[in-house]
DNA sequence: TAAATTTATCGAAGCGCTTCGACAAAACAA
DNA sequence: TTGTTTTGTCGAAGCGCTTCGATAAATTTA
């Protein structure tokens, strides 16, 4: 009589006792899998619900060789960004993962990460069936995982031929430049950063290829790139600078992101240059600042859940299909895309 | 010969074998418990070493009844807030687990919690040795989570009298105050919402002590409250023309957040009103948006990170205690508190 | 009608680990 | 010296589940 209010966990044993059945029965009805009559269903599923049963994960993984576990790995940097893009797909992760009854662990990584000695927990102990990799990590760190051997999904960035996520960066570039255009805009500029970024250099592609849709070939001039940094606000403010000393008078600017829109806006309200007046801007991600900037930033809006709920969801297809014994996912550049919208508001 | 390169799994009996030991000492040398001799757990941790050996999580805590993992538990509007407040002390919870061998699942739940429905999985399950709630949260949610048994703790947020970790709010406060008072001001406002969130009533609270410690007594007309409300930008907005138009006329306000301040003086800059030479304005948080505020915000700051570490920390310890058969942690107003240290810039 | 296939159910092995007792040797105490 | 306690090691049970045959009844096919 050590205790006699501390609660019996309820197992499957119990229930199969309860439900007049064997284990392997219940456990079938749990599963969904192998042949179980309505009949003996129904009786195991009341049986269940009486007794409150919940199944142990740990038992159940042990003995299914299983974690349904899922690994989202992300950089710290990304994770505390002011603008929760990557919290929001992360969050899009999480919801969707409820759905297919697996647990989401997050795994930051440093900026400066150091194989070895930084690699994620859940890929030493490999306590996970499958991961997610949110955004630009480092090379390290993917070739790390690839190695592993676990299945991975990127999301915004892309490593070898591996399945990623992306917004669909080239045809909404094209639809805003097109826009700019139909505007009456010929003197469009593209300002850009980091363009070895996959996503970056989509957009750049867009751009240039609307722009020859529309007669312009030559778009050279109007381009300002800062190759080795990254499209921030400061860079956006930087080239707005360049761009205003040079002799080209582009009477629009698409930016390669938010971000630097915002900086170049802010350039150009400190020269008192009126937008959209003098100069149309748009910018790409529609972020939380895009709307109470003044004027208010035309974009594209990316619907960040989605890009978190389509990675887990791609993620547990690759998992079902490699469990059907195709040993090794088919290759190819899986591309998923995820819609985008041109959100106009005051700066165009 | 089905699968020649599929990695065999090492297995605790692999190690057992090759360091000529039994499968429980290779367990005691992992889990550093029980009598091993130097002699021999060298040579274990030799084996394990040489063949690679990683302990299957799901086997270990299915054997040990433990599951090793500790739920995180957040509001979604929390997490996805722009300010990355409680993502910041979910990096330092994540960043502390790494040293206790714990995994951290994360669940949001909604905003108007639903109980029984938006129930989060790691709750049902069982599958959480101890939870963190960080926030206001529902008070359905908290039911449940001390229905259930599991050890929790709170972080900026209180319930009954269950551990939670906090800044020390009163004494910053007071600092803050008492800040001002030595620069020479005695009409001093207080700008305040949800005075019933406890971590508000001590800020209030240690602005009135200050207060009084200077010899004024009565600061009634200079409080300025939005019970209703949350203490966010808008109603510092809202406060700030409320007590502009009464004919309390301060010299300096003390803000509940730096959201209220950020909004109060952006009302100020508004009306023309110069800070500080016009009213000195002081905040609580210690946002990333008082650092690029024009003037910047002087403000209190609180270490975001030690939060998340300290729950993690706290949570831990009793856990160990409850395995020492302690079967109920005592209880007591357990509070753990953050230092919080005074920022000045340029709003002072 | 017999043979083959599908449907239904169950027992038992086993996933990889922890932990409890058994046992014995070493260290200490009386 | 003889007990006692501490130290060291191991075997085996068992955590709660899945899954692989075995078995048999029901159904289909030849």
């Amino acid at each position: 009589m050590e205790n006699s209010k501390a609660q019996k966990k309820i197992t499957i044993k119990d229930v199969a006792k309860h439900a007049n059945a064997s284990m392997s029965t219940v456990s079938m009805v749990v599963n969904q899998k192998g042949y179980v009559s309505d009949e003996k269903r129904k009786v195991v599923l009341n049986s269940i619900r009486e007794l409150g049963y919940v199944p142990t994960a740990s038992a159940r993984n042990l003995a299914s060789n299983r974690t349904n576990n899922i690994g989202f790995i992300l950089r710290e940097s990304h994770f505390t960004l002011s603008e929760p893009f990557y919290t929001r797909i992360f969050l899009g992760t999480e919801f969707e993962s409820k759905k297919h009854n697996l647990y989401v662990l997050l795994a930051t990584v440093s900026d400066n990460y150091k194989k070895e000695i930084d690699t994620p927990r859940l890929l030493k102990e490999r306590n996970v069936d499958g991961i997610i990799i949110a955004g630009k990590v480092s090379l390290d760190l993917l070739e790390e995982v690839e190695k592993s051997g676990i299945p991975f999904v990127l999301v915004d960035y892309q490593y070898k031929s591996f399945p990623y996520i992306s917004a669909d960066n080239m045809d909404a570039s094209m639809e805003a430049v097109q826009y700019l255009i139909n505007k009456g805009h010929s003197k469009i500029s593209f300002l850009g950063a980091d363009p070895y970024h996959p996503s970056i250099a989509k957009r750049l592609e867009g751009y240039q290829l609307a722009m020859l849709k529309a007669g312009y070939t030559n778009t050279s001039e109007f381009v300002f790139l800062e190759e080795e940094e990254s499209p921030t606000l400061q860079i956006g403010y930087n080239l707005g600078a360049k761009l205003f000393k040079s002799e080209v008078k582009p009477t629009a600017v698409f930016c390669a992101n938010d971000a630097m829109a915002l900086g170049f806006m802010k350039y150009a309200e400190q020269q008192n240059i009126k937008v959209p007046e003098d100069i149309a801007v748009i910018g790409f991600d529609d972020v939380e600042g895009a709307k109470f900037s003044s004027p208010q930033l035309t974009t594209i809006r990316v619907f960040k859940e989605q890009f978190g709920e389509l990675a887990l969801r791609h993620l547990t297809e690759i998992l079902e299909k490699s469990e059907e014994r195709v040993s090794k996912y088919e290759r190819g550049n899986h591309l998923l895309t995820v819609p985008t919208e041109l959100v106009l508001r005051e700066s165009t």
